[in-house]
DNA sequence: CGTCTATTTGAATGTACTCAAAAGCGGTGG
DNA sequence: CCACCGCTTTTGAGTACATTCAAATAGACG
């Protein structure tokens, strides 16, 4: 249960035995299926998610009721809302599960805890937020300056695992497109090779 | 020359007059003139900036060579390149005077110097951090989701002083608009009143 | 005053959107 | 196992919004 997680923490820091047997026991496990919700907006976010098997994506509706998937996010990597788990406060993102999918989650003062006494752990989290922060801003760039059919060509090319378990339409919404106008945009690219 | 860098700590932490005199000279002043360059993309930001008057535009420069403003900072903000300043390696953002402006600045080192000494300035740090981490958020949101025209309408409420600083093209930039459309939205918004 | 840059305006173009309908696909129950 | 239902994807036609290119006007600065 807990082999891709401490795979995932060894890529940046080393950990002994010793707190290898500290960590593991501050995650709980938790399975969700297909479409129920792990977070609501307006609601504090009181976890840091880790997926270990599945698939789930971030959204936040517009004040027109539409969705915008900000993030997918498949097995070895994190989720959650940054922002609220950090400040405790409401936030404004929704997830969900694309798939059945298997979880393990800490609390935020089992986090301090984990801080206090493994502190090398700060440096671990801190670079989640990073990835977090340079994602966000790789959004930002992209949809300033590329056509739909460039972000769609980057989104293949960086998520090349996700494209395949992910709805079209679901893309299209990680894309600030219409589904319509990813279905032409795919006819496009294949009729030019 | 520290009056306003003091009353926005203030705002977060409260500081002994002991700690506001190991805080103050840590930090060094620098002024620098209308269109010179604070930060280059592909170099290091060494530095963390305070704003004590003027104005400032922080951007990138997307593939096709256009510049893509990302912040405008004046009197009483923060600027640099968060990511680049957390990691110290070399960042994609330029940023450039748009007035006369005079800053002060703390270097890494320094920063850290700042936490092991008075420790609540930690919390300070990453309020800032959490801060710029809204404002991508609000950035992504707010492209994926409204016109030209609401945007405009939301800068001019959010930035209400800038406005009258900063040149229309470079709020264009801002919007991730051409000044021609920028332009017309504001001949829109003028005539429908 | 002249030069350089910013802003406005016009006309033509393009990209993505909306609305509507058909085709494809997957899951469920009879 | 197949028929049906619901949801996703595709396709078409018309539209809206913002862009490009070009030119005129307005402002700023030395």
């Amino acid at each position: 249960m807990y082999e891709l997680i401490l795979k995932n923490v060894s890529r940046f820091i080393e950990l002994t035995p010793e707190e290898v047997r500290f960590f593991t026991p501050l995650f709980k496990s938790k399975t969700i299926r297909k479409k129920q919700y792990l977070l609501q907006e307006g609601s504090v976010c009181r976890y840091e998610y880790f997926v270990n098997r599945g698939c789930l994506r971030t959204f936040f509706v517009d004040n027109k009721g539409l969705e915008h998937n900000v993030q997918f996010s498949v097995e070895d990597w994190w989720t959650g809302d940054m922002y609220s788990f950090l400040t405790q406060k409401p936030g404004r993102y929704n997830i969900v599960a694309v798939e059945d999918s298997e979880l393990l989650y800490i609390d935020h003062p089992s986090l301090e805890e984990l801080y206090k006494k493994v502190p090398k752990f700060e440096k671990f989290f801190r670079h989640l937020l990073q990835n977090a922060f340079i994602a966000l801003q790789e959004r930002v760039l992209s949809g300033m300056s590329e056509t739909a059919e460039e972000r769609y060509i980057n989104f293949r090319k960086k998520y090349a695992a996700m494209d395949k378990r992910i709805p079209q339409n679901q893309v299209a919404s990680f894309l600030g497109i219409t589904p319509e106008s990813l279905s032409r945009v795919r006819r496009q690219l294949t009729q030019k090779k």
